[in-house]
Formats: structure tokens, C-alpha cells, sequence
DNA sequence: CCTGATGCGTC
DNA sequence: GTCGGAC
DNA sequence: GTCCGACGACGCATCAGG
């Protein structure tokens, strides 16, 4: 199949927002490399299912990624199309998509015709074969020059491409084809199309929860159909999709888990899927990632204290003091992930590994089909199996019948550096192990929001970035920034993106027009920051947080009783809350004030 | 040889 | 991670 | 409720370029 039939698919689904027709497109895809194998190679189904999700490979597979993204794309785009740098800039900003950029630019006659006559080249058609090979190259290339050598393959598929191919083909590479095709709705059309029936939707995602290569799963499909999905069985080695959390207001939580439940501290490291088979134990991170060499300390206390011959579990490893006494913030245990000076960190930020939960089991040559039992049983086989010490612990959990025990909890948590509570169904038939599935079987609890117990920011927005795709023609992420009495500037503390409804934006976009500011005002700080627009202070906005980070980009708080410190404060999960136009910009939160949440946080350790 | 820019993956 | 919009 | 795609701070790895 050639990549411009493909790419005529995708133009046809990026035309409507109704998800069935989507899906109805999709599926024509599938079905006709169904019919017509004349016609494709061997591996197109497998290769558009990749591509597709913006990628070369399933997220479990090892190999390289492409190491390619916008701004390096946007400078392959000016040097092959020989133009500046900010001609593509501004066609960015008025698209808000690199692929429509590339296609402007190769639609240009004038450059299209030079090139290719310059060049000598000869109309040819693509395959996917073609496209997919090429970039696979280029995704092992490395070392010195690797960019010019991926960039001249970059342009070898340019030149070949038009410009609709070149739009996707971007899209691609900047992993995201933004048409609304994702996941679920690529196993629907599998369902659709090969397997005549939406509702077998379920049964090829059963599949993808323990085998998760959509890829894989895909060409099994259809090469065996439904005999093949059910040959899919769980392995170890093989990670098994994780089961998500909603989340609540804290009055809703009991109402909905059943009356009652069970409740975690929520730890904050990171999570780990355990797979144990005999000495051997391999870890994988949240999305999968193979990441076992990254905890060789973790991998020896499961190896010596887990009872059991094959075993799937799941655990939070958190970073401890030396003393293994207290949990240390998030932003420590990141200094672990790494690939040099492993051990050398395995001793100096020691991590102990908290275990939650159970996904399968084999002891005594016996196979225990744990993922289908209740959350209370699996605990109980859990506790069974493991032999704890400061290195290896199970969650503690607690009974929960009312919403007072379950504040009471949750601040109790709070207390002890965790990110809040993680509260779960203890129903003694639908409380299974549901991989890859956000329910509420398990419902999380970060802050009383209800109860307005959460601090609140009031900030200045001082910069913008054009917003992309869904985003475009509005500003999609503002700079803002807090009042520092002891210099009298504005400076930096964080990026805010998430809260705003279209209607914010849009108001927001009309609001500070008149602001803008043709560089920099000189009552602004922000060092590290260069966004599209700058708007003089005018504007007092509400935002909250997670908690305050000791941050090297932000500059707030880095001038602090007339000394320069080396980091200043920003904000983890900065979210709007509402403009405040009762407030004068002399109004905003003052870094004295963000000093004093700082150190009044619970995990406030000694980062700055 | 060092530094800044960029990508990627964690939350 | 958070969130809003469309279905 | 589901699905998708806007976007956050951070730290490490890698590579280009001075």
C-alpha cells in the first residue's frame, strides 16, 4: 500500500469530530488491506497501526526512538525548504501545526519545482514499507553527525513526497497524527473490520491489556482472528497494562466505592511492575518501560523475598532517607533514573519498595488466576508471599466506613510526605485487578478541594505561547509570575496551561492584547523563557497546585533577602482556577508568601 | 572539553 | 500528571 | 462515561557547536 492512500485516510477522518463516522473511516482502512492483499505487503497492518499512533514501535519494545521533535523538525523544515527560520515560525504560529507548515512550504510551487528539478528527481510512489524503513533508520542512527545523517534521509523522503505526505509524515515523526484516532478507537476498527463485530472491541482489548503491542495484536487478528486473540496469555516479561485511579471531590468518595473501602497512603515515587520468575526479575515503569536496570537494588530484595516460583506484582518505590525512616519527595528519587552511576546512587538515595498489589501467581508448580480475585484476596495472597524488611514493605492499609475516618486518614498521610490517599473498593466480586482501565474501583484523594483547605496563587501573566492545533489562534500556555517587594519585579514561576475553557481562552486572548509588549518589560524577571508575546503586568489570575518545587528555571523567589540564590520556586501540576478582577496587580501572591508555603509543606526538604 | 539546546520519560 | 470538549 | 488531545515541572541522556 502506498503512503499517499494512507495519508487520503487520514485527511478523510481529520474532516469530522463524530466519532463513529471516525471510526467508520478507520475501519474502511483496515478492511481494505483485508481485501486486497494484492496490494499490501506483508506487515503494512502492522506498520499503520504504529504509524497511526504516532510511533515505530509498541510502547513495551526496546527499540530506539526517533529523536526527532518540533524544533528540530522546524529546522530540517527551513533548510530543506530554503527558507529562514522565522518565516517557518510564523507559519507555525498561525497554523499551530508543524504538519501543515511542512505542507505550506512544500505546496510552495516555486521551491516544490527547483528542488526537485535541481535534484533530478523523478516522480516516484512511496509505500508505507518505504516510509516506515526509512524512518526505523533513522531512528538507529546515532553519535556524532547523527542529526545531518537523519536529516539526509529526512530529505530523501521530502523530496518524494507531496505535500498532504508531507504533512502527515511530520505528524508522525512529531508522534502525534492528531486526527482523533487513538487506542480504542484503533481496536474498534480491528473489531469492525476483521472480526465483523464492534463488540468483539473487548475482547482484542482483554488482549492488549496483557499483551500491549497493538501491533502485535493487530496482525494476529488477522492473520488467526478470534483464535489468535484468545492464544494471547499473560507472560512474565510481558508487562501487563496498569490499572488506574479516578479521582473525587472527598464527600463523593464513599458514595461511589459501595459505603465502604479500604485506604493507601498514595505514595509519591515511582510505580514499578514487578515480574518475578525464579531469580530472575524484570521492572517496568507506568508506560511500560523495561526499566530494570535502573533499580538493581529493588530487583535483589524481590529476588530474596518473594516466595513464590512466578509472580506479578505491583509496588511504589519511593526514595528514603538513609536511615530508611522517612520518604523523601519525588523530586529526589528522579536523581535514580539513570543510566550511569547506578550504583554509586543505589547507596545514596536508598528507595524502598511499598507493594500494593498482586497480578499473578504461581507457587508450588500451581497457576493461581490472581487478576480475577478481589482486591482482598489478592492483599491476603500478597501478604503471604512477601517477607518484609526496611527495603520491601506492603502497603499498610486501612478500613474505611465514613467520610470523617477518611479525612482523618488522609491528612494522617499528608502528614507523612505522601501525595494524599489512595482509597479502594473492597467489593468481594467486582473489585478485580482491571488492567489498563481508569474506574472507580480505586478512587484517589490529593486535596480536600471541597472544603477550599488547598493554598491558591495569585499570579500575573507576564508572556504567552501560541497555542497548537485544538489550541490554535489562541494563546495555549501562559507565563506567570509572582511580585517580589524586595526588587519590585515581576518574576517567572511557572508555565499554566490546564483550567481554561475555550471561552477563557479566548477572553484572555481579547483581554491582553492591549498589554502586549514588543520585548521584555523591565519590571519582569524571566530568564529562561522565550515566549511568543509579552504582555506588560496588568492581569491578577487564581491558580493551584500539588505543592511549591525548588525549581532552576524559575525565577521567583531566587532573589531573597538581598542575597541571589542559585533556584528559585514553581509550581507541580499548575492548574487556573479564575481571572480576579477584583484583585490590582500590587494584589498577586508576594514571593515572601511563597518562601512561607514552601517551608510550611509538609515534604519541605532542604532543595534550594 | 565544556555548555546549552533538545528529546524523552517520570510524575 | 491536569483538564475541557465532543460524542 | 469514554475518548482524545491540549498542556504543566523536573532530571537525565545526547549531541551540536563554541
Amino acid at each position: 500500500m502506498d503512503f499517499e492512500t494512507l495519508v487520503t485516510y487520514y485527511e478523510r477522518i481529520s474532516s469530522t469530530k463524530k466519532r463513529l463516522e471516525i471510526l467508520d473511516i478507520f475501519s474502511q482502512l483496515f478492511s481494505y488491506i483485508r481485501d486486497n492483499p494484492d496490494k499490501t505487503d506483508e506487515g503494512d497492518l502492522e506498520k499503520i497501526i504504529y504509524l497511526t499512533q504516532g510511533t515505530l514501535y509498541a510502547e513495551i519494545s526496546e527499540q530506539p526512538k526517533l529523536g526527532l521533535a518540533e524544533k528540530t523538525l522546524k529546522d530540517l523544515l527551513s533548510s530543506y525548504y530554503a527558507v529562514n527560520s522565522s518565516t517557518v515560525d510564523s507559519i507555525m504560529k498561525k497554523t499551530g501545526d508543524l504538519g501543515e507548515t511542512a505542507a505550506k512550504l512544500a505546496g510552495s510551487k516555486k521551491k516544490q519545482g527547483q528542488i526537485t528539478a535541481f535534484m533530478g528527481i523523478q516522480k516516484e510512489t512511496l509505500y508505507i514499507k518505504d516510509i516506515y524503513d526509512r524512518l526505523t533508520e533513522i531512528a538507529n542512527i546515532s553519535g556524532t553527525k547523527s542529526l545531518d545523517k537523519k536529516f539526509d534521509k529526512l530529505r530523501w523522503l521530502l523530496a518524494r513526497s507531496s505535500p498532504l505526505s508531507v504533512k502527515y509524515l511530520m505528524r508522525i515523526i512529531n508522534s502525534s497524527l492528531r486526527v482523533g484516532v487513538s487506542d480504542a478507537t484503533i481496536m474498534d476498527g480491528l473489531a469492525v473490520a476483521f472480526l465483523d463485530d464492534k463488540n468483539y472491541r473487548t475482547l482484542i482489548e482483554k488482549a492488549y491489556n496483557i499483551y500491549p503491542d497493538l501491533g502485535y495484536i493487530g496482525k494476529k487478528i488477522h492473520k488467526e482472528g478470534l483464535n489468535g486473540l484468545k492464544s494471547v496469555q499473560i507472560q512474565i516479561g510481558v508487562p501487563i497494562r496498569m490499572m488506574l485511579a479516578s479521582r473525587l471531590d472527598y464527600t463523593q468518595i464513599l458514595d461511589k466505592i459501595g459505603g465502604e473501602c479500604v485506604s493507601e497512603y498514595k505514595l509519591d515515587g515511582e510505580r514499578l511492575q514487578i515480574h518475578k520468575s525464579g531469580e530472575n526479575v524484570g521492572l517496568f515503569s507506568r508506560r511500560l518501560k523495561n526499566i530494570s536496570e535502573q533499580y538493581p537494588d529493588v530487583q535483589y530484595v524481590i529476588a530474596n523475598n518473594i516466595s513464590a516460583d512466578k509472580v506479578i506484582l505491583e509496588g511504589e518505590a519511593v526514595a528514603m532517607d538513609v536511615m530508611f525512616e522517612t520518604m523523601l519527595p519525588f523530586q529526589v528519587l528522579t536523581t535514580r533514573r539513570r543510566k550511569y552511576d547506578i550504583q554509586e546512587f543505589v547507596k545514596k538515595i536508598p528507595v524502598c519498595l511499598f507493594l500494593f498489589d498482586l497480578l499473578y501467581l504461581e507457587k508450588n508448580g500451581e497457576k493461581i488466576p490472581v487478576m480475577n480475585k478481589s482486591m482482598l484476596e489478592r492483599r491476603k495472597y500478597l501478604e503471604e508471599i512477601t517477607t518484609e524488611s526496611k527495603e520491601l514493605r506492603v502497603v499498610m492499609q486501612k478500613p474505611i466506613h465514613t467520610t470523617d475516618e477518611l479525612v482523618e486518614f488522609f491528612n494522617e498521610a499528608r502528614a507523612k510526605n505522601c501525595e494524599g490517599i489512595m482509597n479502594k473498593s473492597v467489593d468481594p466480586i467486582e473489585s478485580i485487578y482491571k488492567a489498563g482501565n481508569r474506574g472507580f474501583l480505586w478512587i484517589k484523594l490529593k486535596s480536600l478541594e471541597a472544603g477550599k483547605m488547598k493554598d491558591s496563587i495569585d499570579v500575573v501573566p507576564i508572556g504567552a505561547y501560541m497555542g497548537k492545533g485544538k489550541r490554535s489562534n489562541r494563546y495555549g500556555a501562559f507565563l506567570v509570575a509572582v511580585f517580589n517587594e524586595e526588587n519590585e519585579k515581576y518574576e517567572f514561576l511557572t508555565r499554566v496551561a490546564t483550567g481554561f475553557s475555550d471561552d477563557d481562552l479566548e477572553e484572555f486572548w481579547n483581554m491582553l492584547q492591549p498589554t502586549l509588549s514588543e520585548s521584555r518589560p523591565t519590571n519582569v524577571v524571566c530568564n529562561t523563557e522565550k515566549p511568543d508575546v509579552w504582555f506588560n503586568p496588568s492581569a491578577v489570575i487564581e491558580i493551584v497546585g500539588d505543592e511549591l518545587t525548588i525549581s532552576n528555571k524559575a525565577d521567583a523567589g531566587k532573589f531573597y533577602n538581598g542575597q541571589v540564590r542559585e533556584k528559585g520556586y514553581s509550581v507541580r501540576f499548575p492548574v487556573f482556577q479564575r481571572l480576579r478582577s477584583d484583585k490590582n496587580i500590587i494584589d498577586c501572591t508576594k514571593v515572601d508568601e511563597l518562601v512561607d508555603f514552601y517551608q510550611l509543606q509538609p515534604s519541605s526538604e532542604d532543595l534550594i
